[in-house]
RNA sequence: GGUGAGGUGGGUGAGUGGCUGAAACCACCAGUUUGCUAAACUGGCGUACUCUAACGGGUACCGCGGGUUCGAAUCCCGCCCUCACCGCCA
């Protein structure tokens, strides 16, 4: 959510920035700046008011104790009479303020000044990439057979048992997914992460603070007896841990963890682009999360990106970086980058991480704040958060790029963890 | 799931209708004292919105939401949460 003071201070830049997100709605910041000079001359009425019957209930309660009954008695009628006006004015104020919230959480985060005009995937601009791209052979096969092959992945016993989308891992398909989340995990307490094992279901409060509702309420899986939803990532509890939190200054940069399954609809998708494992329902990832003072977020984003690269590297995946340009960046972030492993078989770059600067856009809905030392105000802090890594396209990746005639050859730095070299 | 007790500021905890945005203590910050540290003493110390050029005001908030009343932390209703015991149980 935007701070309501950067709006009301400069609405045109605000609209600027928008654009550049292809946001269609400009008219909504002239509304919210409408709507908020109202409900402010209106808190401004109301807070006379009460004053006003304020003063006099306390006078009442004087007179009562100096047992003046009768001059109580009489005053008694004036606070009654305001209370109506005050009502009337309190529904008034509150349908404003709801009709400014009501836009207000409409508005997407503005970009940083780098972000790039555009809204096609083409738009987003390569930063750097790492890797050699490998040569297979002509028969090279796409993740989906090779799962079959060697029976470490089963689609359809996915669908059997829930649905398509859930994959079903088996043997050494199993370890090799249990062997990633315990390098990515131990790769992040290495960097300074405190290991965290949060819910993986949040209840709406948590779902709305990072930006999940109301905006994708259609990709969340919901309980509706308990009104908890199925987190699509674990940036979710993770950030959430702080909502409502005024931290020191001196804990900063927080830097937590944590390895989830995710759940997401995926309603729209469709086409090759769904085959095996490229988008899933339900998928393994480990989520890295800080908070920063605001000064230092953006090299705390550049840390983040090198940390992810660092674990592509390990692997020994090829990659790109791009920085995503205004159009395709999501609705919370001011600044994202997204890392793609190329999948040699299917030909394709595959998404498998996306590394966020929110700025204060999520601690603004979760009133996460700290206190500054030479204002002693409190300030909102900045959010960040980074897959490192999703698993599921990882899995794709390595399968596809790592066959040989002899099976599916392990990357070193996975070895210690799979305890095989092999998959045959 | 059932029954009972309870939710007050960073912490402990007082407060059953007006003088309470909230005692006291602890923690914290600033200062005095001190060779240094400690102790002692003095002062300060919630959040949000809002008015003002500023000094300084106003309003709201005692788990959340409603109600009674001239007036609610305090009374009433609903919900949430915590604890204890019982039941069930990985």
């Amino acid at each position: 959510m935007l701070e309501l003071s950067v709006i009301r201070e400069k609405p045109d830049w605000v609209k600027e920035r928008l654009a550049i997100k292809n946001f269609p709605h400009l008219q909504l910041v002239d509304e919210i700046v409408e709507l908020d000079k109202k409900r402010r001359s209106i808190q401004k009425e109301l807070d006379d008011l009460l004053h006003k019957s304020k003063s006099i209930s306390k006078e009442i309660g004087e007179l009562y104790k100096q047992g003046k009954r009768e001059e109580a008695e009489a005053l008694k009628q004036e606070p009654k009479r305001l209370k109506e006006e005050i009502n009337k004015l309190e529904d008034n104020f509150d349908a404003i303020k709801q009709e400014e919230f009501d836009r207000l959480i409409k508005l997407p985060n503005l970009p940083h000044s780098c972000v790039p005009k555009g809204h096609l995937p083409e738009d987003n601009v390569e930063v750097r990439s790492g890797g050699e791209l490998p040569q297979l052979s002509g028969d090279a096969l796409p993740h989906w057979e090779l799962g079959e092959k060697y029976n470490i992945l089963d689609m359809r016993l996915g669908s059997k048992l829930t649905g398509a989308g859930f994959p079903v891992f088996i043997g050494k398909g199993a370890r090799l997914q249990r062997a990633l989340i315990n390098f990515f995990l131990d790769e992040a307490r290495s960097a300074g992460y405190t290991e965290i094992q949060p819910p993986h279901l949040v209840n709406e409060k948590s779902a709305f603070a990072t930006g999940q509702l109301p905006d994708k309420e259609g990709q969340m899986y919901h309980i509706v007896e308990d009104k908890f939803f199925l987190i699509p990532t674990a940036e979710v509890p993770l950030t959430n841990i702080y909502r409502d939190e005024i931290v020191s200054e001196a804990d900063f940069p927080i830097k937590v963890a944590g390895y989830t399954p995710c759940f997401r609809r995926e309603a729209g998708s469709y086409g090759k682009d769904v085959r095996g494992l490229n988008r899933v329902h339900q998928f393994d990832k480990v989520e890295i999360v800080q908070i920063t003072h605001p000064d230092h977020s953006y090299a705390t984003l550049e840390e983040m990106l090198e940390h992810v690269e660092g674990l592509l590297e390990k692997l020994e995946l090829p990659y790109r970086v791009l920085r995503l340009c205004g159009g395709d960046s999501t609705f919370a972030s001011a600044l994202t980058y997204d890392l793609e492993t190329y999948s040699a078989a299917q030909k394709r770059w595959l998404e498998v991480s996306s590394v966020s600067n929110f700025e204060t856009f999520q601690s603004n809905r979760l009133k996460l704040r700290f206190r500054d030392k030479e204002s002693k105000k409190t300030r909102l802090a900045h959010t960040l958060n980074g897959s490192a890594l999703a698993l599921a396209r990882i899995v794709a990746t390595l399968l596809e790029n790592n066959q040989t005639p002899e099976g599916i050859v392990i990357p070193w730095a996975l070895r210690q963890y799979t305890g095989f070299e092999i998959i045959n």
